[in-house]
DNA sequence: GCCGTTTTCGGCCCGACTGTTTTCAGTCG
């Protein structure tokens, strides 16, 4: 049987939300299903290591006896027999039409059952023959509306990367203040918690009620069309595709507004919870005691009413950022202030766009006191990988910089290949004259989990080894992460006391925030770094920053926050 | 189906907008 994963047993519950939703279940009983499928897509370890270890599976929150055992069954089986049996009463195309816009489980159940509509072929066909507006609860708009979203469908809703949208939240910022009578705008949901993509864009914005701020906003030239539109709440979809809604708040329930529209949405559940066991009612408006408001103003306002301090954004996803709070033991997260230098950091030597003299210069005016130089190695021939001439010939202009340069460190550096049976690309004498030595993998993504392991463990192994940058190879949206064990991959960092890197480029953000915390848990230091390919690129450390907060990293847990001769002395310990 | 420093039963976050209604249900975030 194919190994069974956290995101299969995730999907399944799911499917289990779905089908019992479109049968008019108990809603709480679905939502129970929900609230565990997205715990176990957060969740760290696999759950199929943590049964093997014998570990007691209720000690998750949202998961008790019953889902517990579901969750063995599927892991023993390939599926839960309460799956099944919905698999046999419904068909599985049923789910896709629950996904449109408009349509949830009660109209789906309607098109179901009194127009035996299972796909959205029929789907469309229907609303073609006008049959939709006849059912009770449905009208001509509706079938409209519904056609045209099951024609879109085909184009499915891809989330946008966090650092791909910057420049448009940016010009969208600033249009939305221009606004006479507005006071604040902030980004707030997703982006805001520096999730790796975003799957629409939640701005909030203080105004008096008479602003022109909604009628400005839905005339915002990159709007492509308006969802819909209201007094406190708007929502458009620009040309680029991505959804925006605004939201209008007064002033005085702006913090109150901002909490709820940061989210996540399990951590403002929770947090209600916490509220309605002290009696008090909280909505976006502000903290409610039968009628009177005893806070609002500001974010901090809501968590004091709920006796607790200030969660960063970053930390608020309901993953225990509560309950640490609620003890005192909020971690200090790491930021971009504390950076003192970047290790991974390319040139025109192999792939980069600029010169060796201009990402140095770049760096030292972002006020980085050392980067390392890590060109790609000789066999990776796609990238100018060097060979050991070359990258002699760069070690000696490094060493004219630094004689030269004042204020910034330049290190030597390799961005080294981990060949499939485990060796470096490079000769140990040149890999020994190094300052650091980086490893990583750029081909034979498809070795099976054990092989691709193995490989790594055994490039770690290497005594000039520093650390392994972008441990998975992903790419957000384009590319899967190679198959490995990560945890022994982390354990074996912690065994021989090298490092792990946070890839802070766009595309990778990898490791990721879950690993990063059980890195930190497992005490292992990560390399927060840019592998900026040109000068504008070095900035992406601001997208590790947010990863490595979500992650629940501190100062001390990033290896490049330490001044250079305290860096130098850790590295060392390495080789 | 989960959960409990009042509870092992009886709760389970809360409000805006839309479309179909004639006071509200469904959906969404």
């Amino acid at each position: 049987m194919k190994p069974i994963y956290n995101t299969d047993i995730a999907a399944a519950f799911d499917e289990i939300a779905d089908f019992l939703e479109i049968e008019g279940g108990n809603p709480f009983r679905i939502r129970a299903y929900r609230n565990a499928a997205r715990t176990i897509r957060g969740l760290g370890p696999e759950l199929k290591n943590m049964v093997a270890q014998n570990n007691d599976l209720t000690r998750i929150p949202g998961i008790g006896k019953e889902l517990a055992a579901k969750i063995i069954e599927i892991l023993e089986t390939g599926s839960a027999r309460a799956l099944t049996k919905l698999q046999h009463r419904h068909p599985k195309t049923i789910r896709d039409i629950l996904k449109l816009p408009g349509l949830g489980p009660k109209r789906v159940r309607a098109l179901y059952q009194d127009l035996k509509i299972t796909t959205l072929e029929e789907l469309i066909a229907a609303a073609r023959k006008a049959r939709i507006r006849m059912l009770p609860g449905f009208g001509d708009a509706m079938e409209r509306q519904i056609l045209e979203a099951a024609e879109k469908m085909a184009v499915s809703k891809t989330r946008f990367k966090i650092g791909d949208i910057q420049s448009c939240v940016g010009r969208l910022k600033n249009y939305l203040e221009a606004v006479p009578g507005v006071g604040q705008v902030v980004v707030a949901g997703s982006y805001r918690r520096a999730k790796e993509t975003v799957g629409d864009l939640d701005i909030l914005c203080s105004a008096p009620q008479d602003s022109a701020v909604m009628d400005q906003f839905a005339g915002y030239q990159e709007v492509d069309r308006i969802l819909s539109k209201g007094a406190t709440r708007s929502s458009v979809v620009l040309h680029s595709g991505l959804q925006v809604d605004l939201r209008r708040v007064e002033p005085e329930s702006f913090g109150a507004a901002l909490q709820y529209f940061t989210g996540s949405q399990a951590h403002n559940i929770a947090i209600r919870r916490i509220g309605s066991q002290k009696g008090l009612k909280i909505n976006e408006y502000g903290v409610f005691n039968l009628d009177e408001c005893v806070a609002g103003k500001t974010e901090a306002s809501i968590y004091r009413a709920v006796d607790l301090p200030c969660i960063p954004p970053e930390l608020r996803e309901n993953r225990g950022e509560i309950e640490a709070a609620h003890e005192g033991r909020l971690p200090k997260l790491v930021e971009l202030s504390d950076i003192k230098g970047d290790l991974h950091i390319h040139t025109d030597y192999t792939d980069g766009r600029d010169s060796l003299e201009e990402m140095i210069l770049a760096a030292k005016k972002r006020g980085l006191k050392y980067i390392a130089i890590t060109e790609h190695s000789d066999r990776l021939k796609i990238a100018k990988g060097l060979d050991p001439p070359k990258l002699r010939k760069q070690m000696e202009e490094i060493d004219r910089f630094n004689a030269e340069f004042k204020g910034i460190t330049v290190l030597k550096g390799i961005e080294v290949e981990i060949l499939p049976d485990g060796q470096l690309d490079l000769p140990d004498e040149v890999l020994g004259k190094l300052d650091l030595v980086v490893g990583t993998i750029h081909n034979q993504f498809g070795l099976s989990k054990e092989k691709q392991t193995e490989r790594i463990l055994r490039g770690m192994d290497h005594p000039h080894f520093t650390f392994l940058a972008h441990p998975t190879g992903r790419l957000i949206n384009e590319r899967e992460p190679y198959k490995v064990d990560l945890m022994r991959v982390i354990r074996k960092a912690r065994e021989r006391g090298c490092f792990l890197e946070l890839n802070a480029n766009i595309r990778r953000l990898d490791l990721d925030d879950i690993y990063c915390r059980i890195a930190k848990e497992e005490g292992v230091l990560v390399a927060i770094n840019s592998d900026a390919h040109r000068v504008e690129a070095l900035a992406h450390m601001g997208f590790g920053i947010g990863q490595a907060r979500r992650g629940w990293l501190e100062k001390a847990d990033v290896l490049n926050t330490r001044p250079l001769a305290e860096l130098l002395r850790l590295i060392k310990q390495t080789m």
